[in-house]
DNA sequence: AAGACGAAAGTGGTTGA
DNA sequence: TCAACAACTTTCGTCTT
């Protein structure tokens, strides 16, 4: 396993690349180990430049309501090092009591609790990205804070956390998606992202069409062909600015239509229209269009 | 029969007076 | 705060393949 001569030219000069994990010779670059363990201490880096190379306890995170960061008391009468405790029991038992009690002090930490634990589910109902589902749980925690959530479901602001933070990171999922594994309706969730938006001023930008593009030809099963012309097209409207005001998934949509026909893996209208979660109306609306402004119009119906 | 088409009426959000 | 407006949806009858 670990190498002290480069198999390649037999040179003893390697050095190890702590952050890419990789074991390499000097002298010929080739690459003899690669994602071998970090050896160095695990430091947990804090604002006041205390990095004293202290190892770390637990990685910090957002998604229990008190960061992870409380400690609880066992059920069993046992010290850090295995003794039985003397104290007796009803002392112990007071103990535990307040220290339940503290941890989930009051309502507001409550809530906390139920929302985390109902954006957990959606998120990998959904299957986002563990950052993603952070991501959310930081929106939630402001949402909370400003009270956002008196007189509305959990629920409800649950979902538009989730709506917001894949907005933000360029990940967008549509309305749709996510009103359907949450238990609130899509209207719902629209109107609470907005006024969420507004609250907590965030300044989410309307979305990319393109970011929809990958996700779109893979529900659809298109080859990396279609979604390349896609892509192409929808750089093309973009940068002449004819996607001004139109929502963006049905100019993914179209785009995609469009594509699929002119690359040879002919898709229908409501096909397309359904996994992108709008109407045929919208497709055929766009599409049309799309084509008069790339002057496309020939090539599309030569096809016939 | 399936897919595409487009008219007409309705919805919800934005904008500007 | 209210009306005008643009995008989008729903519904439905018709045409095309």
């Amino acid at each position: 396993m670990s190498e002290t001569k480069c198999t390649d030219c037999g040179s003893r000069n390697l050095s190890v690349d702590d952050v890419r994990g990789e074991k390499v010779c000097d002298d010929c670059g080739l690459v003899i180990e690669e994602t071998i363990a970090d050896l160095g201490a695990e430091w947990r880096v804090y604002a006041d430049g205390n990095d004293s190379g202290i190892r770390g306890g637990e990685k910090l995170t957002n998604l229990l309501h008190d960061k992870g960061l409380s400690t609880t008391i066992d059920w069993q009468n046992r010290d850090y090092s295995g003794k039985t405790i003397t104290a007796n029991r009803s002392q112990l038992h007071r103990m535990r009591k307040w220290q339940r009690r503290a941890r989930i002090s009051n309502s507001r930490e409550r809530n906390l609790a139920v929302a985390l634990a109902e954006l957990a589910r959606l998120g990998s109902q959904m299957s986002l990205p563990q950052s993603m589902v952070e991501a959310g749980a930081d929106i939630y925690r402001m949402a909370n804070e400003k009270r956002l959530c008196r007189g509305r479901s959990i629920d409800a602001v649950v979902a538009s956390s989730i709506y917001i933070a894949c907005r933000l990171e360029n990940m967008p999922r549509t309305l749709d998606e996510v009103a359907k594994q949450s238990r609130t309706g899509r209207k719902e969730i629209g109107r609470t992202a907005r006024m969420m938006q507004r609250e907590l001023k965030l300044r989410v930008k309307v979305s990319n069409p393109i970011d929809y593009n990958a996700r779109f030809c893979s529900m659809l099963q298109l080859p990396p062909d279609v979604e390349s012309k896609s892509q192409e097209m929808l750089e093309e409207l973009i940068e002449n600015e004819h996607t001004n005001g139109r929502g963006p998934v049905g100019l993914c949509a179209a785009a995609i239509y469009i594509a699929s026909k002119l690359m040879g893996y002919s898709r229908t209208q409501r096909e397309v229209s359904e996994t992108a979660g709008i109407t045929e109306v919208t497709v055929r609306h766009r599409y049309k269009e799309m084509l008069r402004l790339l002057n496309l119009e020939e090539d599309f119906e030569s096809l016939k």
